[in-house]
RNA sequence: CGGGGCGUAGCGCAGCCUGGUAGCGCAUCUGCUUUGGGAGCAGAGGGCCGGAGGUUCAAAUCCUCUCGCCCCGACCA
């Protein structure tokens, strides 16, 4: 591609709108162009990233068994009032009413689509199992877009469904789904964290988030220093801590703490650590008032929280509901709550005694607090987030660390919730009626380019791995006017064609000095100077963006040389369908 | 949805406090010179100052409302 003529334009100045790297060079190198909040077009470079990554997914999928099809985004909204979807999901999911009035949405996801079409095609157990995929866009109508093309309400999505004829089957099959997405952002130059994760919305038994493990994440992910144990903060749990509690239980007492609401302000004030207190937080779950009661030191898992409490939404408290209960906020009491509020204990409170806790009237606070002398708990719940330095729930002596992430991919067993809902059944050997099991396996694919982006750039611009790269040579020609020069360019710009070389031209009248910042911002792997000092040196200088190493290659080695000199900057993982190629579907 | 910031030329910004002819750099176009790290000179084009009301002789500037964008939080496969 001559830049002459490219649908392109690189800035000189910095966009001031981006704040991480990838959407600072995105915008800057000219791949994606705003259009609204979350809303971009992808420019030419962008969709050359976009298609050899998606031309990697569709090999890796392939190599499972997976046969690509496409479903549509615009959707009736029956198939998602069928599963209840229509009802859970929030205004993100995009509603409307088409011309005839029927009540309609655009695809944020296609299981209930997926799952309209296997209940179609599924006849009996030999049809399974079976996997379809499909790259097609998914309209979510985010609270809040950001990072560049990191969270974006309209985007390309990988999305792959499999079929199975019983929850073994699916267990089989989940591992080779698992090797296909290591494999796929190995090849786009990514190593992965995988971590258990929530399945959030999608329902299921299980599920693994693919993980970008970089400081500018926006989840936060525990690993343990040991084992292999990894996990998203919202699903990670931590290991029984030794605790030493008070020898005896002592009697309760009121004791004044004016003025001290926070578990810092009571625990300094009364010279005891947080973990001898008693953390009262109040939520609003679903419009009833929940009392959630932790040691003091640890904090409240909303997700996990949620998930215990079944509900749909959940906020704290707001100071009316307290009151309307006659709670009182920074002084709440866990003794004696109305028979109205559900109470929720962590069961970090099991590992202490003698815990201060609020009077449940204003400037006091009760000592020695004891479960279950003083409070009843039916039952213990893990609710805790789990935290730096916490033992690793999984192995003996392993350390949690934190760390943040981008979620590039995610991959459910689903198991039936989506076939019970919507009756999806086969006929066994035995000629029983039996439920079909999925799993569901998604990848971002504008946001793995980002990932990528942000794993892959210095100072000066993007440095693309081979695979993905927009252009695997940037060929820079200081012409000056000099028609010698020109037409060396030119024509070794028509041999790297010949030899399949994807070359992109910088044939413009510009600076050396633009060109060459442009190089480095666009991040091709390899750059190529024709100039006269290259000339004199006896041919075409050969950069890598990476290595910065520089090589003189002969005008009569031509293309070879280049072909070689690519080959050698950069050892592709390829491993297509590796280690679990073989006993998959298809 | 809460909190904060910002909307002035394609991009980056100044001007606003203290109302009075809309500016700067880069980019674009023309000509000449220049060509190994964002060139020089000369010239040119480009604006509903986000929008709507209001105050005023006069509004980019002051007031009210509104829309949009960015950041933090809530939210999120």
């Amino acid at each position: 591609m001559r830049m002459s003529e490219l649908f392109c334009h690189t800035y000189r100045e910095e966009p001031s709108e981006a704040q991480t790297e990838s959407h600072k060079y995105l915008l800057k190198a000219g791949f994606i162009q705003p259009l609204a909040a979350g809303i971009y077009t992808y420019l030419p470079f962008a969709v050359r990233v976009m298609a050899k990554i998606q031309a990697i997914i569709r090999e890796e999928m392939n190599a499972i068994g997976g046969q690509e099809i496409l479903m549509p985004v615009m959707q009736p909204a029956e198939l998602w009032m069928e599963t209840g979807r229509y009802q859970n999901i929030g205004s993100e999911l995009v509603r409307f009413k088409d011309r005839a009035g029927r009540q309609m949405v655009l695809a944020m996801t296609h299981e209930e689509v997926v799952t309209d079409l296997a209940r179609r095609m599924i006849m009996g157990h030999r049809g399974l199992p079976f996997m379809t995929y499909q790259i097609q866009v998914k309209i979510r109508d985010e609270p809040r877009s950001r990072g560049g093309l990191i969270r974006v309400r309209e985007f390309h999505m990988k999305d792959a469904y499999s079929f199975h004829r019983d929850a073994a089957d699916l267990d089989r099959y989940y591992p080779h789904v698992y090797q296909a997405y290591t494999n796929i952002f190995q090849r786009c130059g990514i190593e992965p964290l995988v971590v258990e994760a929530d399945p959030g919305m999608m329902g299921g038994s299980g599920s693994h988030e693919f993980m970008c493990v970089i400081d500018s994440g926006e989840d936060t992910l525990v690993k343990c220093n040991r084992c292999g144990y990894a996990a998203n903060i919202e699903n990670a749990f931590i290991r029984v801590p030794e605790f030493e509690p008070d020898p005896e239980e002592l009697p309760i007492e009121e004791v004044a703490t004016p003025g001290r609401e926070s578990i810092a302000d009571v625990a300094a004030f009364l010279s005891v650590p947080e973990s001898k207190t008693l953390k009262a937080v109040f939520y609003n779950a679903d419009g009833s008032l929940v009392f959630v009661a932790i040691r003091g030191d640890f904090e409240v898992n909303e997700t996990k929280l949620m998930n215990i409490l079944g509900v749909k939404s959940l906020e704290l408290a707001e100071p009316e509901l307290l009151s309307r209960h006659g709670m009182v906020a920074g002084y709440a009491s866990p003794l004696d709550l109305p028979a109205d509020v559900r109470i929720v204990a962590d069961r970090s409170l099991e590992w202490g005694n003698n815990f201060v806790a609020g009077a449940n009237k204003p400037d006091y606070h009760l000592r020695n607090i004891n479960i279950p002398r003083d409070l009843q708990v039916a039952r213990f719940e893990d609710i805790l987030t789990a935290r730096e330095g916490a033992g690793c729930p999984r192995c003996d002596r392993g350390i949690l660390k934190l760390v943040r992430g981008i979620e590039l991919g995610h991959i459910f067993k689903l198991g039936t919730k989506y076939t019970d809902a919507m009756d999806v059944t086969y006929l066994d050997e035995d000629r029983r009626r039996q439920r079909v099991v999925m799993g569901c396996y998604g990848i971002g694919v504008g946001r793995l380019m980002s990932a990528v982006v942000e794993v892959n750039h210095d100072e000066n611009g993007i440095c693309w791995p081979r695979s993905v790269a927009p252009f695997e040579a940037h060929l820079v020609s200081l012409s000056g006017g000099n028609r010698e020069i020109d037409d060396s360019a030119d024509a070794l710009y028509g041999e790297l064609r010949a030899a399949g070389i994807e070359t992109l031209y910088d044939d413009r009248d510009e600076s050396p000095g633009v060109k060459f910042n442009d190089a480095d911002l666009i991040g091709c792997p390899l750059r190529i100077t024709v100039s006269t000092r290259s000339l004199r040196q006896g041919g075409y200088e050969m950069k890598g963006r990476r290595s910065k190493s520089v090589e003189i290659a002969s005008r009569e080695q031509g293309a070879g040389v280049i072909q070689a000199y690519l080959d050698s900057l950069e050892i592709l993982t390829d491993n297509v369908g590796s280690v679990l190629k073989h006993d998959t579907l298809g």
